[in-house]
DNA sequence: ATTAAAGTGTCACAAAGTGGAATAAAGTGG
DNA sequence: CCACTTTATTCCACTTTGTGACACTTTAAT
């Protein structure tokens, strides 16, 4: 499970160092590749074996659904694998553009996934989740929590 | 149980004593590991047992739903276990920041966790508790207290 | 083919983190 | 009230990690 945040920086040919402990993580997989995609104003990186679960199962949605358009066009077709390298990462150009990744770049363990943010990004986004905070309560207890 | 406040002081690495009625509590617990994250203005510390079921139950949330998102990056994302070594652990950068903690803290205890308060924001949420424990003690009585 | 540009691999350094021990302070019991 | 034990804090040595630098390879462009 990938667990807490990291302040990273790119270098200038966009190379990101994964922290130690998702490293440690990752050596738990059957190798060391993560998945990188996009999704909302960040990036989505996994280990490759949770990565192929989400595509089989994306592969076996119907093809003429609406919505399973816009999802494979979206989400799907983002995903590059990366090989890590020294321990780290090269993040590919167009991933680094949609997520405006710039040099300040945050880490951010999600249990299954890590996200990737651009720093002041992550901080508008981190403020608006702490707001929101008290009012999703309602939602997740819908969910069991 | 956490019982009581504790005053400490944080070394310049950051890293905190936990007081001796406190690890008694983690000793009973399968490790020494504590987990931390944060929480409004302060940091929660649970036993990894406790927390686990949280993780658990946050790890099995569907991952495109938009308030389990909101949860996970304000809540989930940003737990990290701290191992005690000579009765410390090491809060991580990320954390004491939010938390606004420099070097004199209070740690309070919260029955199955506890809190961890830079000491001038402790003091006046304490004050701001007490103003308004006289009010709240109605709707407390609605919950069988 | 030659040059430029982008991408990779490797190394080395600085900074941050970790562990251990020593000192100081607080608490306990006689 | 004193001696002794436990607990908290500081200090220092050592390890790990992240970052920048540089050289080399590949790709593309003229």
């Amino acid at each position: 499970m990938f667990r807490g945040r990291s302040k990273h920086f790119l270098d200038e040919k966009g190379r990101l160092a994964i922290p130690a402990r998702f490293r440690e993580v990752l050596q738990t997989k059957t190798n060391n590749v993560l998945v990188l995609t996009n999704h909302d104003s960040c990036l989505w990186a996994f280990a490759q074996d949770e990565w192929k679960i989400i595509e089989e199962n994306a592969a076996k949605l119907p093809q003429l659904d609406h919505s399973v358009n816009t999802y494979l066009r979206y989400f799907i077709s983002g995903a590059q694998e990366c090989v890590l390298k020294q321990g780290r990462i090269t993040i590919p150009p167009d991933l680094r553009e949609i997520s405006g990744l710039k040099k300040e770049v945050v880490l951010v363990g999600g249990l299954k996934l890590f996200e990737i943010w651009d720093r002041e990004r992550w901080e508008e986004e981190f403020e608006r989740a702490k707001r929101n905070f008290p009012q999703i309560s309602q939602a997740l207890s819908g969910l069991g929590i």
